[in-house]
DNA sequence: GCCATTTGACCATA
DNA sequence: TATGGTCAAATGGC
């Protein structure tokens, strides 16, 4: 499945479609049992029915929440996985002329030259405006630099770090940093991959930092974080090649970027709009791009900001995943992390708020 | 001696 | 073929 997976293309694509045809008839059906059913006052009591009614009726709705529900995760698979590009795991089949060790290496920790495999997002640190210009981003984690090259149409090089227990402990996490052209004083910091470490397992087990300074690194060390993590791998989104966002100003008139609108552009996805921004303070503090909603996004400051761009491609794990995602409903899964209502309207045909059960319970997930 | 950084080369991807 | 990502030898600091 996994590489044949690499069907994940085409056949993938008739699937997805197949899936998408049963679920809308599946909606469908549950639409005209809810037509079926009396309607219910303001209260949610049927009119003139009894409790075995009401419960039908409750029933009828959830049935119909639920195909809306995997519909739109079904559509923002489609959408993501158009591309399909192979999955990072495939890379080192292809090797030649390196050792086993490395081919396994690469095998095993999902890495190819492009790293596709792994779950990928940018964020934006803003140094303090008296570090010196050696300064580099820090997040907490200790990296060790492999790599630095320069990039094309960049003023600056990027550096490449990875975990510095990679070997140890065989971390996959990597990160690039890059300082920003337009602003000497923003690092654009690439990470890729989560955590394994052993200081991520420290961190998560760290009592929780104040919401201003959220240090809970993308090591995803919580199940249900975890959950959100792999679905959002699902879900390719490259801000690349895009135009500039328009920047965000904050009321002390410092600006911080918006990457909103990444280009979920085939996908007609885009999470970075609530899920991943946020605002932290000053250098060395560790903006994770978590998944918080827009109402759960802290701006503890000007100056620093992260966005997260998930640009994980799709992965052998997805279809897990959204298996997961849509059976873990109760669970307190909130899919609004990932489909927006801005995303999905033009895909779907209802109103969105429905779909996703109580608004207001958006962007709570890290409440509890 | 160990570890991190630098840097040129190699290789995969687009 | 250009570019980006990684490797690994060389180098330096502790």
């Amino acid at each position: 499945m996994e590489d044949g997976g690499g069907g994940g293309g085409g056949g993938d694509g008739n699937s997805m479609h197949l899936l998408l045809s049963i679920l809308a008839d599946g909606e469908e059906q549950a639409r005209r049992l809810l037509g079926e059913l009396p309607p219910a006052d303001d209260e949610g009591q049927l009119l003139g029915q009894g409790p075995a009614a009401e419960c039908c009726r409750g029933v009828a709705e959830q049935l119909l929440c639920t195909f809306r529900k995997a519909i739109a995760v079904a559509k923002a698979i489609e959408a993501a996985g158009g591309d399909s590009p192979r999955s990072a795991n495939e890379g080192g089949a292809g090797m030649a002329g390196r050792d086993a060790a490395q081919a396994q290496e690469r095998q095993g920790q999902g890495v190819c030259k492009r790293r596709k495999g792994l779950p990928r997002w940018t964020e934006k640190f803003r140094i303090p405006d008296d570090a010196n210009l050696e300064y580099t981003p820090d997040d907490g984690f200790s990296w060790r630099k492999y790599g630095q090259k320069d990039i094309l149409g960049a003023k600056f090089p990027r550096g490449y770090y990875r975990c510095t227990y990679r070997n140890a402990q065989g971390c996959a996490a990597t990160r690039q940093v890059q300082r920003s052209d337009a602003d000497l004083a923003v690092f654009d910091v690439t990470y890729q991959g989560a955590h394994t470490c052993l200081q991520a397992q420290r961190r998560a087990a760290a009592p929780p930092p104040p919401p201003d300074v959220q240090r809970s690194p993308p090591a995803l060390q919580d199940p249900d974080m975890q959950l959100l993590e792999n679905f959002r791998n699902g879900l390719k989104v490259e801000t690349d090649g895009l135009p500039p966002p328009p920047p965000c100003f904050h009321g002390d008139g410092t600006t911080a970027f918006s990457f909103a609108y990444a280009a979920a552009g085939a996908a007609g996805y885009s999470p970075a709009e609530s899920g991943g921004q946020r605002l932290l303070q000053g250098g060395g503090c560790f903006a994770p791009a978590t998944f918080s909603s827009p109402a759960a996004t802290t701006s503890a400051g000007p100056g620093y900001f992260a966005h997260c761009t998930r640009g994980a491609h799709e992965s052998p794990e997805l279809a897990e995943v959204v298996s997961a995602a849509t059976a873990s409903d109760r669970a307190g899964f909130d899919y609004s992390m990932y489909l927006h209502q801005h995303d999905l309207d033009a895909h779907l045909p209802f109103p969105f708020d429905p779909m996703f059960g109580h608004p207001s319970s958006h962007g709570q997930h890290g409440d509890a």
